[in-house]
DNA sequence: TTCCGACAGTGGGGTCGCAAT
DNA sequence: ATTGCGACCCCACTATCGGAA
């Protein structure tokens, strides 16, 4: 298949917003397919080269030779193209990357040029990724999606559950967790209080539910076959190297065979947990920080699969398998007042918050389901924004991304700047913004600066989980998950937080 | 007919490893 | 030694489609 064909498609799913049309023209492409190349084509009509790391940014693909005219680049010749380019290392490997590019951006259209480019910093943006992409397999391998997805969960890989599913149903279904192989973690969808995630876990509020301490560290994936142990990260990244005390932990336990999810993180002396940015920084063993694991699930134990088991059966065997010490925290309540206790508890403790856990449910690998749902507390302040840049993707023409500032007397502008965000605006306030920043602006508005600098007048109030510690910005703090609440035309800009106000907020 | 679950997109701060300077 | 880039930890939120209710 050539590339040509690959972009026009990749063109086309971009044009429609009918995610029924993306899968036709999806599938379309995939029935043309040769056998040789199923795999890459999967994984290049889901917007993603089937090398996890090339070497490859923005700043690689930012000067590029000449297109060509006419189309030649075949699909498996671009694959062995990036395949190159992963494998070099070491001194001159940067030039040799470099001349691989020109030579393969050379042999490309315009079109195709701008595919690549988009593909190597994960912008391909046609609003189709794997699960669009796995609807197009089951379609054209005419075996039902829930078959694929799961196949997909388990075996870590749509690429993986698409070649199965050109075998025929039997070799997707017999797809299963192994022990060995990472499979999609669970995730959590969020509440912003307990008392609702215990509504809407146990609406007639007598159902019985478990809450977690939410530990703030690295999500892991443990398994152990004998002496064999692998640890993975939530995308799937081996760190096993990383974590001997993790390996070390899971070689303590009794069981031979078994998969563990959990969290990693750094604790001081006394027990409590150290910051966020502690544990990320901790390499292998020369830190001096120590990370322990902590266990939530049990996924398999010596020959049994637990993964269709009720929480209460998996938790049962994480129970019996793991001594409390490496396991979190729970309680399990039918109680919405015993639940808000034990939060406030675990908050008090240094913790990030709690995840709220439906007891008869399963594993539901991969999905951000309705089963467990995480509460964390919220603060907020009102900042005031110092200037704005141009969106991108769906929000060109607009101003998005906003900075923001906190009062301080001791700066000569008078604000200190504590972050950026872009989250938490709709469409309306988009507009309303760019108008107002446009009349802001401290000169003309100039579409080829992407960051216009405003007379700091207007507040906003911004919620956000913490400060962390910051070299990038001079208050020595920033704001970690910052998001737009409102923007608050009641008070001015000598009424907005101060950087004092902003460290006593949250107890720094 | 309305509601809501799942997805994709739009970016945020920090930290490390590595190659080039 | 320092700098810049790539990769990857953590992530919140809104708009949209299309099936469920």
């Amino acid at each position: 298949m050539l590339l040509a064909d690959l972009v026009a498609t990749s063109t086309a799913v971009a044009a429609t917003r009918s995610r029924k049309a993306k899968v036709a023209a999806l599938a379309e492409t995939l029935s043309r397919v040769e056998p040789a190349e199923l795999e890459v084509v999967v994984s290049y009509l889901g917007g993603a080269l089937r090398q996890r790391r090339t070497g490859l940014g923005w700043r690689g693909v930012s000067d590029l030779p000449a297109p060509a005219a006419e189309p030649s680049l075949t699909v498996l010749e671009v694959h062995e193209a990036f395949e190159a380019m992963a494998g070099l290392a070491g001194p001159g490997s940067q030039q040799a990357r470099r001349d691989a590019v020109v030579a393969l951006f050379g042999r490309a259209t315009a079109a195709e040029q701008a595919w690549l480019r988009a593909v190597v910093t994960g912008n391909v943006r046609q609003g189709a990724l794997d699960a669009v992409t796995q609807e197009a397999v089951a379609q054209v391998a005419a075996v039902p999606l829930a078959a694929v997805r799961r196949a997909a969960m388990l075996a870590g890989s749509t690429v993986a559950a698409a070649g199965a599913a050109f075998d025929g149903e039997e070799a997707l279904a017999a797809i299963g967790l192994e022990v060995g192989r990472p499979i999609m973690p669970m995730l959590a969808s969020s509440a912003p209080d307990v008392t609702t995630a215990m509504t809407g876990l146990s609406p007639d509020g007598t159902t019985v539910v478990a809450i977690d301490a939410k530990l703030d560290g690295i999500r892991i994936q443990v398994h152990r076959d004998g002496d064999e142990v692998l640890v993975v990260t939530r995308s799937l990244d081996d760190i096993t190297g990383r974590l001997p005390e993790v390996v070390e932990v899971a070689r303590s336990l009794s069981a031979d065979r078994f998969v563990l999810d959990g969290e990693a993180l750094a604790l001081t002396d006394d027990g409590r947990p150290m910051a966020f940015q502690d544990t990320a920084s901790r390499t292998a063993q020369d830190s001096g920080v120590t990370v322990t694991p902590h266990f939530f699930d049990l996924l398999h134990v010596d020959g049994r699969d637990l993964l269709d088991s009720p929480g209460r059966e998996r938790l049962a065997a994480l129970d019996a398998l793991v001594p409390e010490q490496h396991r979190v925290r729970r309680l399990v309540t039918s109680d919405p007042a015993a639940a808000d206790a034990f939060a406030a508890e675990t908050v008090a403790a240094g913790h990030e918050g709690v995840v709220l856990k439906d007891l008869s449910a399963p594993y539901a690998a991969g999905r951000r389901g309705s089963a467990w749902v995480k509460v964390k507390p919220v603060h907020t302040l009102d900042l005031v924004v110092l200037a704005v840049e141009w969106g991108s993707g769906r929000r060109e023409g607009w101003l998005s991304n906003i900075h923001l500032g906190a009062r301080d007397d001791s700066s000569p502008t008078g604000f200190v700047m504590l972050g950026k965000t872009f989250k938490g605006m709709t469409d309306e306030m988009l507009a309303w913004q760019t108008e107002r920043f446009t009349e802001l602006a401290v000169s003309p508005v100039d579409r080829s600066s992407y960051v216009v600098q405003l007379r700091p007048e207007q507040v906003v109030e911004i919620a956000f989980d913490g400060l962390q510690r910051s070299t990038r910005y001079p208050g020595g703090v920033a704001l970690r998950f910052a998001r737009v609440v409102r923007y608050r035309d009641d008070k001015g800009p000598h009424e907005a937080d101060t950087i004092e106000m902003v460290r006593a907020h949250t107890g720094e």
